[in-house]
DNA sequence: TCGTAAGCGGAGGACCACCCCACTTGTTGG
DNA sequence: CCAACAAGTGGGGTGGTCCTCCGCTTACGA
């Protein structure tokens, strides 16, 4: 944790120091609001949280989806050096399944995160909305090629069909108890086919 | 199609004609609103259209899961009725491998049936609300319990398991375009795993 | 025909996202 | 140092949601 979640100067001159404040507060809000109520929390009570106008929410956030690329964006960083590592480091074909497992994980642990990995993807203009969706795409497809190349997984599979199976299962998930296992359960299960017969991906 | 669509008596006496009336114009309402707009369509804009009073709605159907559940009764029947054709006249792995496809080609095709599945599951009370889920459950069971007997599938796979990711691929490719051919694959991906090799599960 | 209970729907409360606009405040050039 | 001003703010408004209360209407059986 502790990532120091600061990105909020696109434009030509650096931010007014209130703003970034406020960006920063909201930010912090809305990271607790999405940890303990998912993807769907009420932005109002964010900003009231974090002792703004909703109007500076919509501000700095123009929609739902900016602000959950924003909360996310260090853990899905995260995830992108991770896939770099497997790849280096692991097999092709474990590397894969370890990594789309990570993913899972990650998901389970934070609520929202499924969510906005997903919505990237149709919701939204893709001008802005998108980047931690492809990010998350571009680290996974080094990955798949990888394993594509060592035989390891089918050549009519693509990662956008991978992690959309991920995100998916991810969601279907959250909320119950025990869900962690589950996820891990229907992962499995996914990757590995519902034939009886060794399991050779994680 | 053109299934007569009614329940609306389950207490002691006979509904009045003009409830049962109303009953029938909701429902009709609801079942254009939910293909038009998804799960979440407006209850509001749904009783507007049934030319009835919000509270009408609300006595009628107590919560959004028990008017979905009325709204796609008939096709979880059928679902249902197919699972039982399908366990007697296919071979076990077969069945279910096409007992789970005709699952999806069905919510692909209705907007909300995937939603009104897994929702029976967690929200609502078990009394009222669950019945498309546990249908539907029973029903796969069945099919699993056979396939499971030949050694079609794996030992640790639970129905539960299956329609939860049947659902999740649903609702994941519910909304853009050529979402069906995409369910498929990705049907096809959860069932064989991403491993080659010949698919023996369509 | 008529009493009554079953059914009705509008109004209203509590919430939500999003936008407008009069006001405040940090910044910076003189 | 200070003043002009652009950048930033947030209260309040609009229009939407779900859901409930309650006084009125109406279908039905006696």
């Amino acid at each position: 944790m502790l990532e120091g979640n600061t990105a909020p100067a696109p434009s030509g001159r650096p931010m007014r120091a209130d703003a970034r404040r406020n960006y920063e507060r909201i930010l912090a809000a809305a990271t607790e609001a999405v940890a303990r109520h998912g993807a769907e929390a009420s932005l109002e009570e964010i900003a009231r949280q974090a002792g703004v106008g909703s109007a500076t929410l919509h501000r700095h956030f123009p929609s739902r989806q900016a602000l959950l690329e924003a909360v996310f964006r260090g853990k899905v960083e995260a995830l992108c050096a991770s896939a770099r590592d497997l790849a280096a480091t692991q097999d092709p074909g474990r590397a894969l399944g370890a990594w789309l497992r990570a993913v899972v994980t990650h998901a389970v642990r934070n609520r929202g995160l499924a969510a906005s990995l997903v919505r990237g993807a149709s919701g939204g203009d893709p001008a802005l909305g998108a980047t931690c969706h492809t990010m998350i795409l571009n680290a996974g497809e080094e990955l798949l090629a990888q394993a594509r190349r060592a035989g390891a997984v089918r050549s009519d599979v693509s990662i956008a069909d991978l992690l959309t199976l991920v995100s998916a299962i991810s969601q279907a998930t959250e909320g119950d108890p025990g869900g962690a296992v589950r996820a891990g359960r229907l992962l499995d299960l996914a990757l590995n086919g519902v034939h009886p017969g060794p399991g050779t991906m994680i």
